[in-house]
RNA sequence: GCCUCUUUAGCUCAGCUGGUUAGAGCGGCGGUUUCGUAAACCGCAGGUCGGGGGUUCAAAUCCCCUGAGAGGCUCCA
């Protein structure tokens, strides 16, 4: 017998080559049915899979990380598997389990072309052989068995994959007529699959190198019960409705120009007027934490980026460089702000006692992104950074990086951002003459980083050779509607900069020394930090942030009179108020301005103006009652209050 | 940049396999109505169908080039 231990630290002993699913059925029939994988030990398995001796089992669901990820791994087979019937000749590369669903990447030949269109076809094939319930069977192979097998199919993707592994570690897995190599685990048979849906169809480089050719990638995604289908496909339908680009458009935030060009965003009236309040905003928090703004110009000489080392990496391709017509000089868009404050560093000598010295400055910067590069707003060709810089000692870097943090806290907090990732990045220990800067400092910075956010109580992901090659940076990731990553805060130590532009300072030994500067951005940039705002609030600002705060709405035209004295009223508060005298009912007046996700509607009549009152609306809420307009002012000035007080309270 | 798809009025979209003056809703404008908590009614004006070229007796519709957008791939705020 052989003893199995299960998470709960409960013992039952079985007999040796007992599988998972056998033991699942031996707990609960409903258990079994639900169970798609096992953990054996730590080591991911089939269910299917014997077990020999004495184990600590985890049986997984399709609640678990782990469950998911056989499921769709085993539909991506299924998946390869119709496109061998409908598509002879097809070759493989690979189809692995994603965090929503599952992938191929494949190789139609001689001139196939897959696209959208051909997925419910494809779709319809794999519910075919789903209903088939046709095991996947594993099976060790060798390496030279391997190969020669794939070799006489010809899919040349496949054999490059066999040569990277080592004999001995080879396992294939069948289902019906398809066979693949793979790592499984993978589900006991197809007819766990019940609701399929293909999506969409991409290009993609095989192993992701431009250089090479570029495969079909079908993505798809599948569930055990059509229910959790529908209420992911409608989860979908509800996270399109937040994008950023379709309420930008709506809510007149911003637009995009073909006249203008590609990736060069305008910012209307409303997104600009949001715009200056973020910065303002910022602009508050960083004078108290010490910063000194600064401002430079949009262009910078040749030389300055030569000096820099961007001209290196941009200058190619980037935008191309602008060329005086008397001197023919060259001048580059700026596509950092770090030279220009190299320079201003520059301008007097500074002490060791002077230091940190923090510039800051919204930056708006210009890079020549790949046009399918570009998406909305979150990338684009011109973008203003709240970018600042700070010089510091090295003995300083921890508490510069703990201050930086508690403005990313800041900024997080006030935009209700809970859901975001915490990422350092390190450099490569095996590659350290990749990077530039001596070994102690990089000891030191890093050890710097990695300290701060212990003590700030962050938990990050440390990704070792994601630094950048003048030093370690932490970044804050955060999740559009969709669920795609983008970089916002951003935190970076640079050793490369001082050294370029030779700062320097005077230490208390009277000698020179080297300053460490750390770029840091706790939007990121304006535009991207916009964007993932509007996801998060779909277009329902803060109050204190709103572009237009209250909507008066007269009941009809006698009122308008009454509307103007509450419009004057409000604005001497700096309440940010309209009137809708469009000759409109009521009720289309209120859907219209709700719909514009005005945060107050006040409504006025004969009852109003008699009592010198306003009758409340909330965004999304309803009507609140009538309360007369200094109540009114009160309770839209503390709302603000509320929403910033933390600032002054806990940081200030 | 590459692959696939999309591009028709300010917005959202219809227009089947090429066939008479290209449609709808919303929005805009004019009028009627002066109205009490998510869409009043009537009328009018908006489009060289993203741009250029071609095939055809005939092109929004087919072909080629090109711009822009979408989903991805590599890169990055």
């Amino acid at each position: 017998m052989i003893k199995i231990t299960f998470p709960d630290q409960s013992v039952k002993e079985y007999n040796p080559g007992i599988t998972g699913i056998e033991i699942a059925r031996n707990i609960s029939n409903s258990l079994a049915r639900e169970v798609l994988a096992v953990s054996v030990d730590n080591e991911l398995r089939d269910l299917t899979r014997t077990i020999d001796h004495d184990a600590r089992i985890i049986l997984h669901n399709f609640n678990t990380e782990e469950g998911k990820h056989a499921f769709w791994h085993s539909s991506a087979h299924l998946m390869a598997e119709a496109l061998e019937i409908l598509y002879p000749g097809i070759k493989f590369g690979i189809g692995p389990a994603i965090e929503n669903g599952f992938y191929y990447d494949v190789d139609p030949g001689n001139g196939v072309i897959i696209t959208e269109a051909d997925l419910p076809r494809i779709e319809q094939k794999m519910y075919e052989l789903a209903r088939q319930g046709s095991p996947y069977k594993r099976e060790e192979i060798s390496k030279e068995k391997a190969i020669d097998l794939f070799g006489r199919k010809g899919d040349e993707y496949k054999l490059e994959l066999i040569n990277e592994l080592e004999d001995g570690t080879i396992t294939l897995y069948k289902h019906g007529n398809f066979t693949d190599l793979c790592r499984g685990p993978h589900l006991p048979d197809t007819s766990y699959i019940k609701a399929i849906k293909l999506l969409s169809v991409a290009g993609a480089y095989w192993r992701g190198d431009e250089k090479r050719k570029q495969l079909t990638r079908i993505y798809g995604i599948s569930f055990p019960d059509r229910k959790m289908l529908d209420e992911h496909l409608h989860m979908l339908e509800q996270a399109k409705a937040r994008d950023h680009r379709k309420l930008g458009k709506e809510l007149e935030l911003f637009m995009f120009s073909q006249k203008v060009g590609q990736g060069l965003p305008l910012w209307l009236p409303k997104g600009a007027q949001l715009r200056e309040k973020l910065e303002n905003f910022l602009r508050r928090i960083q004078v108290s934490y010490g910063y000194q703004p600064v401002v430079t110009p949009h262009i910078g000489q040749k030389e300055l980026y030569v000096t820099s080392g961007h001209y290196e990496k941009y200058g190619i391709d980037s935008f191309q460089p602008i060329h005086t017509p008397a001197e023919d000089e060259e001048f580059l868009l700026k596509p950092m702000n770090c030279p220009h404050h190299c320079e201003i560093y520059k301008n007097k000598p500074h002490s060791y006692k002077d230091l940190p010295v923090r510039y800051a400055e919204f930056g708006t910067v210009y890079r020549y992104e790949q046009s399918g590069e570009l998406h909305g707003l979150t990338r684009v060709r011109g973008f203003t950074q709240d970018d600042a810089h700070i010089f510091c000692r090295p003995d300083q870097l921890k508490e510069e990086f703990i201050k930086v943090i508690d403005i990313i806290d800041i900024v997080f907090k006030a935009f209700d951002f809970h859901d975001y990732i915490v990422q350092i990045s390190l450099r490569d220990p095996e590659q350290k003459d990749k990077y530039i800067g001596s070994d102690e400092n990089w000891e030191k910075s890093e050890q710097a980083i990695i300290e701060a956010t212990h003590e700030k109580g962050l938990k990050a992901d440390i990704v070792r050779g994601e630094a950048a090659f003048y030093g370690p940076k932490l970044d804050f990731m955060i999740r559009d509607a969709l669920g795609r990553k983008w970089q916002l805060g951003t935190i970076q130590v640079d050793y490369n900069l001082p050294e370029r532009f030779d700062l320097e300072y005077t230490g208390n030994d009277d000698q020179k020394h080297r300053p460490v500067m750390i770029h840091r951005a706790p939007f990121g940039s304006m535009e991207r930090f916009i964007a993932i705002l509007i996801e998060h609030t779909a277009g329902k600002f803060p109050l204190w942030l709103a572009p237009d705060q209250v909507v008066v709405l007269p009941v009809s035209e006698k009122y308008h009179d009454y509307a103007e004295k509450v419009l004057k009223f409000l604005n001497n508060y700096d309440i940010r108020t309209l009137i809708d005298k469009r000759n409109e009912k009521l009720g289309k007046k209120i859907r219209d301005n709700e719909l514009k996700r005005i945060p107050y509607i006040l409504i006025v009549g004969e009852r109003e103006v008699s009592e010198a009152s306003v009758s409340v609306r909330r965004q999304g809420e309803g009507d609140k009652g009538s309360m007369k307009m200094e109540e009114f002012r009160d309770r839209v000035l503390n709302e603000i209050k509320k929403q910033l007080d933390f600032v002054d309270q806990e940081y200030l």
